[in-house]
Parts: C-alpha cells; sequence; structure tokens
DNA sequence: TATGAATGAGACTTCATTCAT
DNA sequence: AATGAATGAAGTCTCATTCAT
C-alpha cells in the first residue's frame, strides 16, 4: 500500500471537490459544466475522471456531508449538562452553522441537493442519510427527557425531531435567499417554544390548552 | 381585436404550463427538455414559443405560485375567533397542503424553484414574494395576540412568522422527500410549541427561561 | 378592370417593399426575419404573402431597381452636347446618386443583392439586367465618340464600358462602407483618365505607350 | 505543452476553412448551415468548435484573406522599374487574379464579405483592412510618380488609389457573375486611362480638358 | 497517470410559410 | 382580403465523456 500516493489521491479529489463545491454553488448542478470543475481544480479532463468516473459522482460526493454534520454534532453531545439543555445546545448550534459566512458555498450545494433528491435515488439517499444522525440525536435527547419529565411524555419524540429539523432547513433556506432575517430573534423563539413541550403542570395554563 | 380568444389564450398558457409541472416535477428544470414539455402539452413547438420566450419563462411562471398560495391563505383568515386560533388554522391549513397528494407535483416543482432561485435573480424573486404574504399574514396574527396579552409581547413577531414559516418549508422537503413523517403527529407537536410562546405567568417556567 | 383596387394593390406592395428595403439595409436579406417586414410594414404576415409569395420574391423585387436607375441616365441622356460631355455627365451623375444621402437603403440592398446574385438565379438576372442599360448606353457613346474621332478606336466600346461600370460599383462599395473617400477628387481622376483614351496624336506620349 | 502539434493544428484550422470556403462560395454565409461545413471537413462538429467558437468568427476568419493579397502584391512590388510601371503591374496582377479560375470560391466569399462587411463591424473591419494594403502601396506610387513629374501633381494620390480600388472591386462583381467580360481589353483601357494622369504638356489636348 | 482534442447526441430557439377563422 | 396562431424542420451551439498520445 503506497501511503504516499494514497494521501496525494486524497489531495486530488480534494481539489476536485474544492472546485465543484465553488462552480454548484455559484451555477447549480446543472448550470456547471466538466468544463468549469476542471479549469477551476487546475487539473485536465482526463485526470478529474480518474477520481470520478461522472459527473453524477461528484453531485454525490457533495451531497455527503458527513464532515461538516459531524463537527456541529459533536460540538452539542458532550457538554450539555441535561436533555433539555442539549436540545437547546443543537439549536444553537445549528443556527451558529446557518449564519457562518464561511459556510454559504455549501449551504447553497445544500439546497441544490436539496432538489437534486428528488430525481437521484443515489443523491437522495445521501440527503436522508445525512438527517438520520442528528434526528437519532435529537430522539434519543428527547426520550431522556421524557423520562426525566421534563418533556411532555405524550409527544412523539420522532415528531419533535422532525419539527426541529424542519426548522433548521426552513432557516438555511431563508439564510442562504439572503432574507432578512434575525436568527437570534429566532433562536429566542425556537427556545421559548420548546418549554410548551414541557409537561402540561397540573395548575396554570389551562385556557390556551383548551384551544388545541 | 384578437384573432384568437383571451380564453383560448389562457387555456393554452395553461396546457403548456400543466405539461411543464409534470416534466420539471418528475425530472427537475435542467433535466427537462423543451421536448419533453412540447409533446406532453401535445403542442407543437413553435407554438410553446408563442406562449412563452423561453424555457426559463416557463420556470418563472410555475415559480410564481400565486394561486395555490391563496387558496391556502384565504381558507383561514376568515374564519379563525381570536389571533391564536388564526396561527393554529394556518399551520393545519398547510399541513393539509403538504400531505395531500394531488400537491406533490407543485410542492416538487416548488423545491426545484428553491435551488433555482440561488441562480436567477427573477425566479429568487418570485420565491421570496411568495413568502411574503404568510409572513405578513402571521406577523399581523401575532401583534393582535399580542396586543391581546395572548402571546408573549418581548419575542419578535417577525421572527415568529419566519420561524413558522421555516417549520412549514421543512416539512414540505420532508414529506416530499418521501420521509416517514407523521404530519398530524407534528401538528401537535407545533401546537403544543406555540403555546409557550405565551406570556410568562407570575408563577411557574422560570427556570429554563434562565439559559436564554 | 377595378382601378381603385389596383391602386390599393400598388399602395400596400409599395408599403412592403419600403419596410423590407429599411430592414435589408439594415439587417440584410438573412439576417431579416419575415416577422420584421410584417411588424415594420404594419401589415400581417397573410397580408404580405398575398402580395409576395416568399421572401425571396421581396428580394428580387428589391433587386431590381429599374426605377433609380433611369431616374439617373434620363438625367443625364437629353442633356449633353457630344458623346464625350455625355460620358463625363453620366459619371457625375452616378457620383451624385452615390453619395446621396437619402440613396443609402438603396445601396446597402444593393450590395446585398450583389452578393445574393452569386445564388441566386433570379436575383442574378435582375442585377445583370440592371447593368444592361448604362452598359449599352455607354457603349452608344463611345461609338459615337470614335466615329467622330473623339475617342480611340483601337479600345473596345464594351470594355470601356465595363471599366465606368466597374468603377461606378467600387465607388458604391466604398462610399457604402464609409471609408473616406472623396468623390469629387474621384470624379476629377476619371475625368483626367478619360482624356487618355482620345486618339494617340502624331506628337509627344510616346514613350509610355511604349509599356503596353 | 501542447498535446498536439503547432502544425497539426493549423492542419485543421485550414481544413475547417477549406471546407468553409468551399460551402460559403457555393451557398453563401447564411444559406450555409454548420452541418454543411462539418461534414465537408469531415470533422465532428464539436471538433469544428474546437477552432473556432461561432461560426461568425469563421466568416471572419475567411473575410481576412491577408496571405491572398500578399501574394499579389508582392508579384509586382519588386519588379518595377519606375513608379508608372509599378501601376501597369499592380493593375495586370490583379487582372490575372481576377480571372485566374482557381480563385473563384475566394471571390465568391469575398464578395459575400462585402455585403456582410455592412451588417459586421468586425466583418467590416476585416475587408477595409484588406483595402488598405494595396490602397498605401498604390498612393506611394503616385507619390513617387508625381515627384518624378511622371503624373500630374494636381490629383490627389488618395483619389487615384481609391479610383483603382474601385476598378478592381469592380472587375472582381463582373468576372464572379460571369458577365462577359474581355479583361484583357479592360486592361489596356485601365492602361490607357491612365495615360490621361500624365502632367498636361505645353502643347496637345487643351480642347478636352476645357471639359472639366 | 495525465492530457486535452475529439465526439455526437441533444440542447434551446428561430422562422418561412400555412390555414382556420 | 386579412388575421395571426400554429407548424416543424432546421438552425447554432454545448457538453459529458472518451481515448490516442
Amino acid at each position: 500500500m503506497p501511503k504516499i500516493s494514497e494521501l496525494r489521491r486524497e489531495t486530488r479529489r480534494d481539489q476536485i471537490l474544492e472546485a465543484a463545491l465553488a462552480c454548484f454553488s455559484e451555477n447549480g448542478f446543472h448550470q456547471t459544466g466538466m468544463a468549469d470543475i476542471v479549469s477551476r481544480s487546475g487539473m485536465s479532463h482526463g485526470a478529474v475522471y480518474v477520481y470520478f468516473p461522472s459527473k453524477e459522482d461528484i453531485i454525490e460526493a457533495l451531497a455527503d456531508d458527513r464532515h461538516q454534520r459531524e463537527v456541529i454534532l459533536n460540538s452539542v453531545v458532550q457538554k450539555a449538562k441535561n436533555p433539555i439543555e442539549g436540545i437547546h445546545a443543537l439549536v444553537r448550534a445549528y443556527a451558529g452553522w446557518v449564519i457562518d459566512p464561511a459556510g454559504e458555498p455549501r449551504r447553497r450545494v445544500g439546497i441544490n441537493g436539496w432538489a437534486e433528491a428528488l430525481r437521484s435515488p443515489r443523491v437522495h439517499a445521501r440527503v436522508i442519510d445525512g438527517i438520520r444522525v442528528p434526528h437519532a440525536m435529537i430522539v434519543e435527547l428527547v426520550r431522556q427527557a421524557q423520562r426525566m419529565e421534563l418533556l411532555s411524555r405524550d409527544l412523539s419524540a420522532d415528531a419533535i425531531a422532525r419539527s426541529l429539523i424542519a426548522f433548521f432547513q426552513g432557516f438555511v433556506l431563508q439564510v442562504t435567499w439572503r432574507e432578512k432575517i434575525d436568527i437570534d430573534a429566532c433562536v429566542a423563539v425556537v427556545d421559548r417554544m420548546l418549554t410548551g413541550l414541557a409537561p402540561v403542570e397540573r395548575n396554570s395554563r389551562q385556557s390556551r390548552e383548551g384551544s388545541n
């Protein structure tokens, strides 16, 4: 196993993916030509095809954002003292990621991937897979919280997870479209919304509960 | 004196848009060829160009889903007895729309439009415009509720609106990707989350408020 | 014979030719679409096709510039007192026509016709026909002059006519290309050149004659 | 390090231009399709676009006939013993080129270029440029001749040059249209005409000079 | 491995002409 | 006679991929 060349291989791959990320981010998957990627990567057509058998494979490779996601999740998982706080931390971590200017190309490519997932089973698989881990994490936190009577037991952990993920996705969209959106204010809203999931106590708040 | 009646004209346009919706829904904007739209519409190549000067214009026309949106919003606006109930009604209306099988092509095209909005200023404008009305409606409802002391006044109405819209967007994504998602359970979650936005009363729930 | 409608017919035809002249002058035959002519003429597609069975026929109609030519030639034919003066008058008449700004569109279309004549036998016929009259006129003037010993008899009248026509054609090209060309100076040159065609007298100028 | 030799590149380019010349010569620029050029060149569609970014560029490349022109001019410039003889040699060189059957395609394409120059600034530039060198050469010869008292000093060198060029252009037209034109006789006429440009000597020819 | 010229199917769009009204 | 929507073949050009070097 030639380790040097393995390293070189990885470097070349990253070179291509970096170029593709920039191109796709600017022009989308289908408005970007292989020639764009080739010239931006500083490589040749043939060389690119050594590392990726097709354009579709480059798209797929970029649809899989495992690394990115892990950075976010790991930053959270350890610190939390209790599950509720863990969820809040997660919200905050995502919010931080969403407004990080350096992450814009990835977010743009991500949104393109969302559309692409509707056509390409393989991109679809990657996108779905990208949700699985945070979904599982939230489900786990919710279950813990429910066991600790910090969250109402009559709510579906899955639904809570899906709802939070929906939040994140929508925020990504709105931020990436450059909507005027105050993420901190939104985080405050989400934080407060989460308090609504607390078990209903034997006193207070009866009035509004009636409207359900 | 149009040789062709306005009605016929509109019919032909719709014929094209319907065909395009089906094609775009299945294959996305850029994987769909004009030939696909032409043959699916049962018209000739040239005829399509009588009604739309370019493929881009067809995409734009479909990105503008005014009609659809109005149906949703109008179904809500009248019925509500108080603003909180109005918001709940809105959530339910969107949820109903999201799981309506007949609306799937539109949702799929909508998601493609979200990606396209990153590249095309005109599609971007349509997409943003599509958010404006529900956004304004939510803001108005929230403000009313705040005046009536039904919602906490220290929360940004805009942020609440954006958050709810983010929810809707995320749900659309997940449903359209055919994720296993129980929309009713999610609506229950959102309903409960909204209760968290009630004004903080002189008792209870102080603990978590501190973490903000 | 409905005279009114005959007149109307002619009017409509001219309307089309006028529009076509403007379009062809600006964009050439093949860069001009029927739609351009139609909209410029203020008529409809169908109406234009009532008067001209095809675009080619419009081109042909414009390639035939009988009217224009006759104006030039008639202005000359009567005035001349002797054949040499007639030729000079002809040169001057063409020069005047070449620099007339109002005639630019016709000149431009004429040049397009020269190219078109290489492809289209019918345009070719019109263009050749357009040369025939002035050619015949020059030949006649030259023959008269030769009989009167005003022009050398050893020169071909046809060649003189062709040469003068070549002059005119070249001037049209250069002027229409907006070259900086002083037509008066050129007329002076041509006038002087014509003096060279005088019969060689028994004295002078032998030296250069030898180089023939 | 070009993978393909400069020579091969040039060969391919010429292959395309040769095919285009044949097509354009037969059918004109706008009646010739890229497919015609492609199939005549024996190359593939894409290959042609490697060498020329558009059809327009092929037209431009053919409008620039530097090589051809230089062959003509160089054949003349050295041999002449005095400027007058140089001008005569130039006339003869052009006449020889005009009737050379092998040059017919170029002449036909040239005429198409004259029309095209009216629409396309870049073709215009090439065409004008094509005139500049012979123009300058004639002007120089005329000035020399004027200094040597072989040509009348009261005539504009520029006008003489333009007039001779007009001759050439007109001859090209008439020959290419297959008019019955005796070029030798025309050359004899032009030669004699040039004698008219000699300085007016103190004797003879006064009569006709008066008509100026 | 790496190069980049070459491929050729297919993309979007135009346009002279027709014909139902 | 007149209208202008409709036709559909043909136009120019692109682009993911291959392969001789």
